[in-house]
DNA sequence: CCGGATCAGAACGTATACAATAGGGAGTCG
DNA sequence: CGACTCCCTATTGTATACGTTCTGATCCGG
């Protein structure tokens, strides 16, 4: 746990004094470039789950004082990235086992549900830019980035709930691919991150053939192979049973 | 909009010096409780859309400092409950024609496919629970109280999306029971408002013979008619044709 | 030598103070 | 008489200061 937590900090510590030096405070602008520098570090696990965020550090790195971080902070504690304990300050979400079940179930729900608005709505501009979003992540993973490929597969994802026309529903499946960034962190496999090889490209073909129903099922079996690469499995939650790990050396 | 303002303003001045005197502080608990206070204001109608809301005003009411308002502001803004203008301040949002569609569109994904999962694990006690939820609202329609069946349709809606044991989709519902109910307040008729007279009796009694199906579809059904009994239109913004509205009289 | 208690340090929660800005009103000019 | 401009006030945005509490380290007693 110490070294995830240290591995985080140490990345926080690289970049220093970010914001611009002009004087001039336009507002909550500034704010909401820390709250994407934030997420995106936490989406590309740089935050891992668990490592604190404490006020105080933040507020020196990005150049702003603590009441414009803990806003940051709390945004994000609503959209579940972080968990705010009472006194003890922020820290990355781990997600547990059962809210892990959660999100995909939702995302299965929503995400597949969409796909015929989109194929009904998508225009060739946004086909393009499917298949430009799918080469990038296919680039990242090609050259191992694994941290990129991950932002890219959730982009690729946003979009296109996007272009589903609804605005509400395309918020949920933003943050619903936010913490699936997390659960990937937790529960999935050092080798084996995100999504599948050519599914995305896969994917923008069936819309842009027009074919709802196909993209839906397509989706379908595309997030529950992301489920099924998951271990998700009750990690020893704290020391909850050495007496039965030490049981041999008794 | 001034009318409706006042009235607003009128009826946050009502209570005063709500919290208690004890000087002891347990934390941001008080603050969730002026949050509820907030937000249960602004589904019952008390708040109406459009109402501005000050933090002076809150702060004074509420017998704490700006800082606590200014949280709570920022939670219900990020659940769309109120809207943000950059240097204007905090006011109930006033949901667009668009928005309201995509909400209800939302809701009938969502709540409809929930259907299944709690007719399997509702329980005798959960039924209960949901009969005496309705028959609480069937009364306060009884009594005229519209304000308080609407907060109680919007507390059935989100206990039966809690049912279905999925944490994350039942908080998407609840928000959008709430900006339901915002939608309501702009485009519901003043006498036919909130749900249909004994829908929720019904939808109880499918649930609990275990019928997810048919549960299902009566929630579409259900939803359905409460989108169709809104007058759905753009008003007419801020004096875009005077000319157009007095030309009979040039 | 180990366990518990006390104290110091640090970090969060809240309040208050200062600064900046947008809106409104009054005054003035055409 | 109308429209434009300037100033003033009201309200938000940000920072800082203080109080509270939690952690963990040291010291003492058994």
């Amino acid at each position: 746990m110490s070294s995830s937590r240290q591995t985080a900090e140490s990345t926080l510590s690289d970049r220093q004094q970010v914001t611009s030096p002009g004087p001039k405070k336009p507002g909550d602008k500034g704010l909401d470039a820390i709250y994407r520098a934030v997420s995106e570090a936490i989406v590309e696990h740089r935050l891992k789950p668990g490592a604190r965020l404490r006020e105080d550090a933040l507020a020196d790195v990005f150049g702003v004082s603590r009441t414009g971080i803990r806003k940051v902070l709390h945004r994000l504690a609503l959209e579940q990235l972080v968990t705010l304990t009472p006194r003890r300050g922020a820290s990355v979400t781990r997600p547990s086992v059962d809210e892990a079940k959660d999100v995909f179930d939702a995302r299965l729900l929503v995400e597949c549900a969409l796909m015929e608005s989109v194929a009904e709505r998508i225009t060739e501009a946004d086909v393009q830019d499917l298949r430009e979003m799918a080469r990038r992540e296919q680039e990242a993973l090609n050259r191992r980035e694994q941290k990129a490929a991950i932002k890219f597969s959730a982009s690729f994802h946003v979009r296109l709930a996007e272009l589903s026309g609804n605005n509400t529903l395309a918020g949920f499946v933003s943050q619903l691919c936010s913490r699936s960034s997390l659960i990937l962190a937790v529960y999935g496999h050092a080798g084996h991150l995100g999504c599948e090889c050519h599914d995305h490209e896969s994917l923008v073909e069936l819309l842009a053939a027009g074919d709802g129903k196909g993209a839906a099922s397509f989706m379908e079996r595309h997030l529950k192979s992301i489920e099924a690469s998951l271990s998700i499995f009750e990690e020893p939650e704290e020391t909850p049973d050495l007496r039965d790990i030490f049981a041999a050396n008794a």
